[in-house]
DNA sequence: ACATCGTTGGTCGT
DNA sequence: ACGACCAACGATGT
């Protein structure tokens, strides 16, 4: 919790200073519930000493997992040792919850004494200031209060609406409503332990019962739980989960290493207003829809930027309220297309997916008050208005809000060797008769009207076979686009390959034929 | 070898 | 708002 000056936003090391206030108001109302109580503050740590205390003197020790739905462990044994990699086979493995019938309670009359605390001294829990933050400045901070009594409050207000809870259904909502978000923000509760996950889903089940007919697993809001769950139970159960390196479940990647690219998107300032606004209300709130989660995510890697998921997964791990190894990680994996999800041709637009939602771009205008007078015509890419108009909205593209003319235009131009008009010719001259696969990328930002790159590759699923060598065994690489003659850098043992046009010819899998091939 | 299907794509038509 | 079409995936089951 101490102040690191070198982070990149207002915080400690690890976390930034929206979540640390959320973590301190949840101790504050979780001791006023206990003191109620008549008992001393607990701390984790001395569960810790008092477990190993009674380990090393034989005693046994038990302690119940209740953070999730289910307890990982149980689920990987069920499922003969390894966790179930698709939501369907987790649901199905995972069954009904033992403790489904047994009424879960909030509140409890009593608690045993703590006895003897030894050095272990108590203090009340320090205010952020108190921590060193006083004079950290940021006109708006998270609108979401900590702690477990606003966590039941919110709970509330959703389950009382019957209807609303019947009906969800998770890839409907709306992600650009910030006056009343489209889910329940509940996820920095359930993060914290504010709120427990199985309380949470048995008011969901009392609520299903009450009703005619409701929504169902993916999609309604146990499915949201059984989500959360199933990437807790993916995540123990398979090492290295937060690296590409050493991942079983992890698609072998040559993501770049471009820390411009990093800080542009990072910083909100990549010039695509739907993506910058995002970013903001990440800093400014930790908290965004999942949909809006979404676009940055696949703007950053395998949309747009194609800078590694492990990056884009530190800055939501340091900035989000409700930041979660298991479910941060196992999300980004799927939407860079890593692992669980692989369908990578469907790409979020950064100018059309937010114009569904909100044509009026009033989301922009509240995250980017720089971009509040631009009309609506040009709101999600302001960079087509006319001077006249930027004049008159005060704001001009490339001084006041950028132009997307920097590093991300020109990322986007290095990933797209675009052959067109006499050298397009050329290319196709060469590969005439040539048994070549010609791939059309479209992996440009969308708005862009460059023709698409051309690369040419026996492969057509871009998966190279690397052989290995020193300590590494054979291993895929997958390979977004390829270019002729240019070394290529296995992102896994770091060998070069250059690819050659060569003659007829299969990929050497044994299909076909692979004599003249490279 | 082939069919099926997976929580949440874009575009264009009605 | 909804459906057709586009189309570069991969795990699984037959
Ligand atoms: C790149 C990326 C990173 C993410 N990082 C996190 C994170 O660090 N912590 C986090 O809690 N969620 C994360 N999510 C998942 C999801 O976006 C949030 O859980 C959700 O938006 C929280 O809002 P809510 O509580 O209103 O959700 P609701 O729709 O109301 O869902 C209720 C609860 O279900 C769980 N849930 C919902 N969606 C998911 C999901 N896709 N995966 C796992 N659990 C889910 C959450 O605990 C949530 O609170 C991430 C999603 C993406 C795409």
């Amino acid at each position: 919790m101490e102040p690191d000056p070198k982070a990149f936003s207002p915080g400690s090391t690890r976390a930034g200073i929206n979540r640390i206030r959320f973590l301190l108001e949840s101790l504050v109302d979780l001791d006023l519930s206990l003191k109620s109580l008549a008992r001393d503050p607990y701390y984790q740590a001395l569960d810790i000493k008092v477990k190993d205390y009674a380990s090393s003197a034989g005693i046994e020790v038990f302690s119940p997992v209740s953070h999730t739905l289910f307890n990982p462990e149980d689920i990987i044994q069920k499922n003969g040792g390894k966790p179930p990699l698709s939501y369907q086979s987790f649901v199905k493995v995972a069954g009904q919850p033992s403790w489904a019938s047994s009424p879960i309670s909030t509140t409890i009359s009593s608690l045993p004494c703590v006895g003897e605390i030894g050095s272990c001294e108590i203090s009340k829990v320090p205010t952020v200031e108190e921590l060193g933050y006083e004079d950290v400045e940021q006109y708006e901070w998270t609108p979401f209060r900590g702690g477990e009594s606003e966590a039941l409050k919110r709970l509330r207000e959703s389950i009382n609406n019957k209807e609303w809870v019947a009906n969800f259904e998770k890839p409907k909502g709306d992600p650009s409503a910030i006056v009343k978000p489209a889910t329940t923000v509940l996820s920095p509760y359930l993060k914290f332990g504010c709120l427990s996950s199985r309380y949470f889903y048995q008011c969901l089940q009392d609520v299903y019962k009450n009703v005619r007919k409701h929504t169902s697993p993916p999609v309604s809001l146990v499915g949201q739980l059984l989500w959360r769950d199933f990437f807790y139970t993916v995540a123990f159960g398979t090492p290295n989960f937060d690296q590409m390196r050493g991942n079983r479940i992890c698609k072998q990647i040559p993501w770049n290493d471009d820390n411009e690219l990093l800080a542009a998107w990072r910083e909100a300032r990549t010039g695509y207003p739907w993506i910058d606004a995002i970013m903001v209300q990440l800093r400014k709130w930790g908290w965004m829809h999942h949909l809006a989660r979404h676009c940055v995510a696949c703007f950053l890697t395998r949309g747009d930027l194609f800078v590694h998921w492990e990056k884009g997964r530190d800055v939501f791990e340091r900035l989000l309220i409700d930041s979660d190894w298991a479910i941060n990680n196992g999300n980004w994996l799927w939407l860079s297309c890593s692992s669980f999800f692989y369908q990578y041709n469907r790409i979020y637009s950064p100018l059309s997916f937010g114009k569904k939602y909100d044509p009026n771009g009033n989301y922009i205008r509240h995250f980017l008050p720089v971009l509040k007078d631009m009309p609506k015509e040009y709101i999600y890419e302001p960079w087509t208005a006319p001077l006249s108009v930027q004049t008159k909205a005060k704001c001009i593209i490339g001084r006041d809000y950028p132009k997307p003319d920097g590093a991300v235009k020109k990322r986007i131009e290095d990933v797209m060797p675009i052959a067109t008009g006499h050298e397009r010719e050329e290319l196709e001259a060469e590969l005439q008769g040539k048994d070549v696969l010609e791939i059309n990328h479209p992996v440009g930002p969308f708005g862009t009207k460059e023709a698409p790159a051309v690369v040419k590759s026996y492969y057509d699923k871009r998966i190279v076979g690397c052989p290995g060598g020193e300590g590494e065994d054979e291993h895929d690489v997958v390979w977004f686009w390829l270019e002729k003659g240019k070394p290529h850098e296995c992102p896994v043992c770091s060998q070069y390959f250059v690819l050659e046009v060569v003659g007829p010819g299969g990929p050497p899998d044994g299909h076909g034929d692979d004599e003249d091939h490279h």
